[in-house]
DNA sequence: TTGTAAGCGTTATCAT
DNA sequence: ATGATAACGCTTACAA
């Protein structure tokens, strides 16, 4: 049984399609019996529209792409979550793509979404971008974009992310006055605005209680768990180790945990564990772990809202582009007994 | 700056659009100066492809839907991963839609995916359904479908899916091994092909070891965190709990060990917990935990590429439907100093 | 109130 | 070797 199509209707009516089109749109000018006909008609031989000739038309598509470094991280299968409830709401759907951190995927993706004439983007950058003329070339094109989690300054749109500053100072603060001297803060890539903002945060911090910084306790790694092991291990090994880590992504936080419990060492008393998660990996975490709860249905939610507004804005009016800093939140669970 | 259409090419090179379209595909039949210039002027003018015309033409998207009970679940995420994996290198998008586990919403996604003209869907199951005429309708209509996970038998197709007996019977001999009389169940939807091949597979083992079935032991539990919680604390609070528990999905397993520990049980000693997760999260749950460990990643990759084989067949010989079962992994994690 | 025709970008068929 | 035309499903001037 192939898909009813509006030339069936009109034909199976002696109408024309565009009295059909019209009929099935609910237009004025059309007679009441006329589209009650056609409606009947179309519900009889299960008449669905196809939007994919509806793109052709209008030129767009009723989807929205979204570019992430990995689905499969809690951080941002929960931020799909909450981009999928907005667009579903609204009547888009969703094209995902996934960097795996690297700038040449990112820009396929982009080359991708374009030729797919998607309505919009959604993006979080790839550790491995320094280079936006990928996204320029969105907005000459006229295809909005909307940043949520990694942003970049050199690009003019609405951004919606934590509030990294704060919640890497009071992250860091949290260790300080828990009596950590020698805190360790591990980064992703140098290039992630997620990365530069908690540094400062953290270096604010350390100053606010005259710590001296330690440019050796930073640390970047962006990529593989094998790379952040590697690196942890370095920091470990050290004759001086850190009494505290600061680390800024779910997969850090894990990949840390696991290298400690690997390596026996005590969380609470030899090294206090903290970072930037999301609530529901918090939860699963090493209760002496503390966390900075990032929103991320939220920020999810947040970001498609603001896309879905530019898309179907109709003005040309200039828009007042904003930069939403949702607030994290610290969350130090009790150590339960085991 | 506008995209660049076959006709912009032949209007600038003063040719037919045909020309143009069969010296960009490369056909035989034309002049290779011909060619030269027309992939030179597609070349300066940054001409693509317009997908949703050829979509229309030849009634097809190359795009595959997928339908989830939840992105933000490792085990989907993770199988979602696979999933696009395989599609990318194919040349295929992925469409993503959510069930939560609700049947109307899983009729919804079907519609959609009709409407959007996909060239196949792959699926797995939600909890609440129980009627499989949507899925037929989409065979009727010749959209391939293949199911990973959660399937029926009501279909006939590929079906992607773990060891679900063998992995539920190698679970709970373990526990009975290590001493274990009273073993709870916990499943999901009394509905779903993974809960009722694990109680199967818990049931063989308990016979094998001539440990009497008890009804009661059995609990379903489908949706929301809420829901699991009070049926595992009604489990807990009996006059004679058991004493230990196999769950079969990552959130009951959550659900179970985040209940136990804020009741104080010690999970080892009390009460041994197992159940079927994925790797990621296996590691991070308590150590004491037993994991029945599933290969999403597999999952979704092999039935992305049984699901594209169908998708691109031509010939029209009947298929020899699969049924693949994954083995899972039994994995006993040393209960490490913390 | 309804019909006719053009057009969205592309390819296939049938000329030339 | 190339061009003209129709067709995919739908909407929308413009005509009637």
């Amino acid at each position: 049984m192939e898909t009813a199509t509006i030339k069936d209707i009109a034909k199976a009516l002696n109408l024309s399609t565009s009295t059909v089109s019209r009929a099935l749109r609910g237009s004025y000018e059309i007679n009441p019996e006329t589209k009650r006909i056609v409606l009947e008609c179309a519900e009889k031989l299960n008449y669905r529209p196809n939007p994919i000739a509806l793109s052709l038309k209008e030129n767009r598509s009723r989807a929205i792409g979204v570019i992430v470094p990995e689905i499969d991280n809690p951080f941002f299968s929960q931020a799909i979550n909450g981009i999928e409830a907005i667009a579903y709401n609204r009547g888009y759907h969703v094209v995902i793509f996934q960097s795996h951190e690297s700038y040449e995927r990112e820009l396929v993706n982009v080359q991708h979404l374009l030729a797919r004439r998607v309505d919009g983007v959604l993006i979080s950058l790839s550790g491995q971008t320094n280079n936006y003329e990928h996204l320029h070339g969105l907005q000459e094109k006229g295809v909005p974009l909307v940043f949520f989690d990694r942003f970049t300054d050199a690009i003019t749109t609405h951004k919606v992310i934590a509030d990294n500053f704060k919640g890497a100072f009071e992250g860091t603060e949290h260790l300080i006055l828990s009596g950590r001297k020698k805190i360790a803060h591990l980064g992703a890539s140098s290039f992630l605005s997620i990365t530069t903002e908690r540094i400062k945060g953290y270096k604010a911090a350390l100053e606010k209680y005259n710590i001296p910084f330690d440019e050796s306790l930073i640390r970047y790694c962006n990529f593989s768990i094998q790379e952040m092991e590697t690196i942890i291990d370095d920091l470990l090994s050290e004759s001086n180790p850190p009494d505290a880590i600061f680390t800024v992504s779910d997969r850090l936080a894990m990949a840390c945990l696991t290298i400690l419990k690997e390596k026996h060492i005590a969380i609470p008393k030899d090294i206090a564990v903290m970072g930037f998660t999301n609530l529901k990996v918090a939860s699963l975490l090493e209760p002496a772990f503390t966390a900075v709860v990032q929103p991320a249905l939220e920020m999810g939610q947040r970001a498609a809202e603001l896309l879905l507004d530019l898309v179907e804005k109709k003005s040309k009016a200039p828009t007042n582009f904003q930069t939403i800093r949702l607030p994290t939140e610290l969350v130090i669970r009790k150590s339960t007994a085991l």
